[in-house]
DNA sequence: CCGTTTTTAGTAATGATTACTATTTTTAAA
DNA sequence: TTTAAAAATAGTAATCATTACTAAAAACGG
């Protein structure tokens, strides 16, 4: 199982990478069908697949219904927002401690990794949840 | 939308409540059964997520595929086995350092809420890939 | 080149969950 | 109690994300 180009895990990579909005299989099948009309939807999934496991990407497994898939391998956390599902970054210098705790409790608990997602409304839906928009 | 009392209800939360395993809608719909044979699935789903709603039992979204319910409404984490799908109870104190912080973190970053899930092959799964049994 | 491996498009199938509907049960008030 | 409105039910159909299948095409390595 050797990975052979082929422009269509080119494109899906290059356009994963231009966002930074945590796009669905199916988000990036519209937007790669720009680029490869003939894609179909199977090869969107089975290549993300292929580089989420090759660690190219990543699969964010957030608590919704879809995954979601990252360009940046980094590790990072994520805000879901629970009104217009929208998944954003999370930055705070605090997340540092957390993480040094958790690699404690790993060890003690046995356990191979730990998983943290944060849930918040981004502002317009803020904004739209108080009836301002 | 008032709480009706219905036998359905009842037994599927009292079953849940006997229960340790976190298990999934379909899992309740096989033991409800047993006391209610004519019990649809779509009922299970209904009242679960009522009663997850109301706060009487927990959703679990983990990030599998299968959504899973507690009867304990208690805050506490979880640890998913990746080689056979199991769910349990996660205890250990230092989770408390975490969450002061996270609690933090959240007033910080505007958001509502955070989840926590661990990974980690439970005994029987560590003992099956390691080929002892 | 050329045989082998990998990938593809297109389609079908799956599995979890939700929606629909006609009927029944529960409720609360008269 | 009777009774009308509200809520819930069983059974079924529909939906949605994802995975599986297949024959044809493309990429690979020698």
């Amino acid at each position: 199982m050797k990975f052979s180009r082929t422009s269509q895990r080119r494109v899906i990579l290059s356009e994963l990478r231009k966002l930074k909005s945590h796009p669905t299989a199916d988000d990036l099948y519209t937007i790669v069908r720009e680029k490869l009309p003939q894609i179909s939807l199977g090869t969107v999934y089975r290549n993300l697949d292929q580089m989420a496991a090759a660690g190219i990407i990543q699969k964010l497994e957030l608590s919704g219904r879809q995954k979601r898939f990252d360009g940046n391998v980094e590790k990072h956390y994520h805000m879901r927002c629970p009104h217009c599902g929208a998944v954003k970054d999370v930055e705070n210098e605090r997340l540092a401690d957390v993480e040094n705790i958790l690699s404690d409790v790993l060890d003690e608990l046995g356990a191979d990794s730990f998983w943290i997602e944060f849930t918040g409304h981004c502002k317009d839906c803020n904004k739209a949840e108080a009836g301002l928009v």
